[in-house]
RNA sequence: GCUCGCUUAGCUCAGGCGGUAGAGCACUUCAUUGGUAAUGAAGAGGUCCCCGGUUCAACUCCGGGAGUGAGCACCA
């Protein structure tokens, strides 16, 4: 006699077993056709699942996030169903559910191409009116090797006999097609309203490099047709921000097949790199770091005793010259601890902050290049903290501060915060560990922010944090970072005289905010679609005269505004109002001067923004004022937008 | 590094199933001095990514290489 409770508190007798369709169907016939899965009792399970006792059960529809999720983990057995009607050789694998959507991957003789693609994608729509029912059963695991071993499914059977554990398995079938899942799935294949499969690429089994390749199908699902047509949208928006797109036409920065992964920064990009690299200056001296230069070539042999060079080798760049092996150093860090290293340090110089502009080149493999989000040739804004292990949690919830504070001149509220510990392979004592990893968490729990575990990502030497931004794209791209060291200093010497006079080594933090300005300027870039706040436009301020009556004054405007330290351009070609507005609006120079007669005669400008806004009239004094007051507020979301 | 795709004018891209190529924008010149997202006309511009091979003939076919894109793997 089940005595259901549902989310709005109201409850339902039932004076049998009741499935969760048969509990939508007593509610009405709109939400039994819309039930996807039930949640029963905090369990997401099918709408065929029986309930024979009191429970609490919630609906589950494609209104709902786990509703969503359903819907695409099914609808990768749809397409796997599809792909083996059309291609009965091709063998199935996985299929899981991913951000936005799901991918399956199928172990095929050859590459699937985007015509196999839209041949898929109709079989599938075919599969939806076919209204196939979706039907768990659960089978030992020995009956279900055998029935995949008879179905020619190598790949289901290795999964099998790697899942450990005894209990019987669970398998859906819908038609002719069976796999092997968890599942809630949805109950019939005439659920699904809108889908589309995105992209085919190549993916290791297993995710192991040393495996065969298979067929990655991406696919996206969505719970009607006008979320998929935005999710559609929402990608072509993320193209049209793409930095690489962007860096090429405002003139940023360039590659080519010469300097593979290395940028050649052009004047705009440049200006912007410059004054964000000032900006940094700034705050590592108000924040009591001591900045510093170091070599760029140094001998193989400082590699060799910090244990890079056999971990890194093949990563590394090398030059020989006078029968001497340099590498082009790939960090900064062993360099940071010969400086530390020079005269004898005391307690007293603790905590130590040294920070560096530092230059790295590494050899990146080919395929992992992005534009400027994965370059061979990058600079950090690195930092190391010599200090003891009783100043770490000081010193890493300090560092947090002025990350987040940094973040937010740059326009970042949200970030994402992840503690990473020890993994199995590692030096130091576990009682080292223990500290440091709680100094971290300490801090991490200080901020009041939501942050993750990621248990055993720690490096080999040390527990580290992460900071990441989420771009245009939903993609979480890591900046700043902060990890603890135990090892390198002791590895390279490093040592001060502590209060008893005895010989100590000191505890590293490296540390960066930005990562690489590389990589940071191009989220940026994306996070502002090229529309830089405008302490970051390359150029600021245009000055556009309507005709040539006005160039004397316009160049006068240039002048004052270049002199209080605005970086302005005024155009004096011989084109229409109209044109220059058009392109320089394109190049989202932030503020348009326009100047014809009237402004002259009464000794003002006319002030238009990028985004299209007339500002009116104003004096040059009171422009300048607006400039300035926007300017001090960097990026901040509270100061004024445009 | 791996799988698949791509590489044609400064940029964005057409094109021909073997006979050395085209548009728009940009550029140059001329005319035009026009008030808030494209003034008009003319002109110049290309070893069709590189190296080999096949062929009377290769930008096109074949082999190799480079760069690049999506994804995978990697990321001190």
């Amino acid at each position: 006699m089940p005595q259901i409770t549902l989310p709005d508190g109201s409850t339902r007798q039932y004076d049998q077993p009741v499935t969760v369709a048969g509990v939508a169907e007593s509610i009405g016939p709109g939400l039994a056709k819309a039930a996807l899965a039930g949640r029963v009792d905090g369990v997401l399970v099918d709408t065929s699942y029986t309930m024979d006792s009191d429970a609490e059960l919630a609906i589950v529809t494609e209104r709902d996030d786990d509703g969503i999720e359903v819907l695409r983990h099914s609808c990768a057995h749809l397409m796997a169903q599809a792909v083996q009607r059309l291609f009965p050789k091709a063998q199935v694998t996985i299929g899981p559910v991913i951000e936005d959507g799901f991918f399956y991957d199928f172990a095929f003789e050859r590459a699937f191409t985007p015509e196999d693609l839209a041949a898929i994608e109709k079989a599938m729509k075919e599969i939806v009116k076919e209204d196939l029912t979706v039907e768990r059963s659960v089978l030992p695991r020995d009956e279900a090797i055998a029935l995949f071993k008879e179905m020619g499914e190598e790949y289901k059977v290795e999964i099998i006999e790697s899942i450990p554990g005894e209990e019987p398995l669970s398998f859906y079938r819908q038609g002719d097609f069976i796999d092997l899942c968890r599942g809630p799935h949805v109950p019939s294949t005439g659920k699904f309203k809108a889908f589309k499969l995105t992209s085919v690429a190549g993916a290791y089994w297993r995710g192991d490099s040393d495996k065969e390749m298979l067929q990655r199908v991406y696919g996206t699902a969505w719970g009607s047709k006008q979320d998929l047509k935005l999710y559609l949208q929402r990608l072509e928006e993320a193209e049209k921000r793409d930095h690489r797109k962007l860096g090429k036409q405002l003139g940023l920065f360039h590659f080519q097949e010469e300097a593979p992964g290395m940028p050649f920064w052009h004047p705009n990009g440049w200006t912007m790199y410059q004054v964000i690299q000032d900006y940094m200056q700034q705050v590592q001296v108000d924040n009591d770091y001591k900045e510093i230069k170091t070599p760029q070539l140094v001998d193989y042999s400082l590699w060799e005793k910090s244990g890079h060079a056999s971990k890194f080798a093949d990563e590394m760049f090398s030059v020989e010259s006078d029968n001497r092996m340099y590498a082009i150093k790939p960090m900064n860090c062993p360099c940071h601890i010969q400086v530390f290293n020079q005269g004898l340090k005391s307690y007293r110089d603790l905590p130590l902050r040294l920070a560096e502009f530092g230059s790295c080149h590494r050899y990146e493999p080919s395929g992992s290049m992005h534009g400027l989000m994965r370059v061979r040739s990058f600079v950090q804004d690195d930092g190391h903290i010599f200090c003891t292990e009783e100043q770490i949690q000081s010193e890493v919830a300090d560092f947090m501060q002025l990350l987040f504070s940094v973040y937010r001149d740059f326009g970042f509220d949200d970030v994402i915060l992840r503690l990473s510990t020890r993994p199995e392979k590692r030096v130091g004592s576990d009682e080292l560990w223990d500290s440091a990893e709680q100094a971290l968490k300490d801090a991490l729990v200080a901020t009041g922010l939501d942050w993750q575990l990621q248990p055993g990502e720690g490096a080999f030497y040390g527990p580290k944090i992460e900071y990441s931004l989420k771009d245009c794209m939903g993609r979480v791209q890591q900046c700043g970072t902060i990890q603890v060291d135990f090892f390198l200093p002791e590895r390279l010497g490093a040592t001060y005289v502590a209060e008893d006079s005895s010989r100590r080594t000191p505890v590293m933090l490296h540390r960066a905010i930005l990562g690489s300005f590389e990589r940071f300027i191009g989220v940026l870039i994306e996070h502002y679609a090229g529309a830089m706040p405008t302490w970051l436009s390359p150029q600021q301020v245009a000055i556009l005269n309507i005709t040539d009556k006005q160039s004397e004054y316009c160049r006068k405007v240039e002048e004052s505004l270049k002199n209080k330290g605005f970086r302005a351009a005024s155009d004096l070609r011989n084109e229409k109002i109209g044109f220059k507005i058009r392109e320089h609006t394109l190049q989202k120079v932030p503020y348009l001067l326009v100047v014809g007669d009237k402004e002259v005669e009464s000794g003002t400008v006319a002030v238009r923004t990028r985004g299209g806004e007339d500002l009116g009239a104003m004096t040059f004094e009171d422009f300048c004022d607006h400039l300035s007051q926007e300017i001090s507020n960097y990026g901040r979301s509270d100061s004024q937008a445009n």
